[in-house]
DNA sequence: CTGTATCCTCTAAGATACTG
DNA sequence: CAGTATCTTAGAGGATACAG
């Protein structure tokens, strides 16, 4: 049986989508890459914090986006929650040993950031003058 | 002048994305976690490519999406493209010296997943057992 | 206080077709 | 060979209202 380079590419997909999709570096990065998930353990490096200091501290998340982003992050044992039923209820969350060892690498990531962004957004400035230029 | 709590959340958010949304460990973490950037880069780590055979290296990838991507990383200095203007046309793709420095980091990334993905799977595991035992 | 539930929007990613 | 243009879609993120 003879495939059309078509067809390869779109078994390839199925195979990146049921393989390299479930590779532990590809799901560590969609997990560190929603959008409140960094901010949210860096909140908590320091301590274990209630869920409405959390809230205060991540100002810009909304509500919904907390809960869940502190919904996943205690899925994943990056995080865990302890609640006093007491009335009004009382829930702390705070980083797990994993959790905490995830926030070194995060941090390396935001150094190399720091040392190479300037470039970067350089890059990015003389790229689009390049481009205006060219278009104009 | 007062602010409701909800108020100062919406301001917030307003400095989030205008502020810590320009901050340079998120905009890497945006640029790091696009679905093919770092399977590109692990395709150029040994050396250049040519377009064509990224397309066969890095198969999944729809040719609209490679080209993105390759156009995204040169944007952002990671990578170098050079054209041969012979007919057909031959364009060649490297990583730059900072693009490298950057899959150094990749790789870090690569490694505590590889290390804690497991823990991080099984505390999946466990949670979603969890769950289910209540709901049923 | 700590959360669910609902609805809505916006964009990354993919399918497809065409060009120098 | 290398690339652009257009359309569509799935899902993340957000606004709002309600509940234990």
């Amino acid at each position: 049986m003879t495939l059309t380079a078509d067809q390869k590419r779109r078994r390839a997909q199925q195979d990146y989508n049921g393989g390299l999709g479930l590779c532990p570096a590809r799901q560590l990065l969609e997990t560190i890459s929603s959008k409140w998930v960094t901010l949210v353990m860096l909140a908590l490096s320091d301590g274990s914090l209630r869920h409405s200091e959390l809230r205060r501290q991540v100002a810009g998340a909304s509500q919904k986006m907390l809960t869940s982003t502190l919904r996943s992050l205690e899925r994943d044992g990056l995080v865990s929650r302890t609640v006093t039923s007491s009335v009004p209820v009382r829930t702390d969350y705070q980083l797990t040993p994993v959790g905490h060892s995830l926030l070194d690498v995060v941090y390396r990531l935001k150094g190399w950031a720091e040392d190479n962004m300037d470039d970067v957004a350089h890059a990015r400035m003389a790229y689009d003058r390049g481009r205006l230029t060219r278009v104009e």
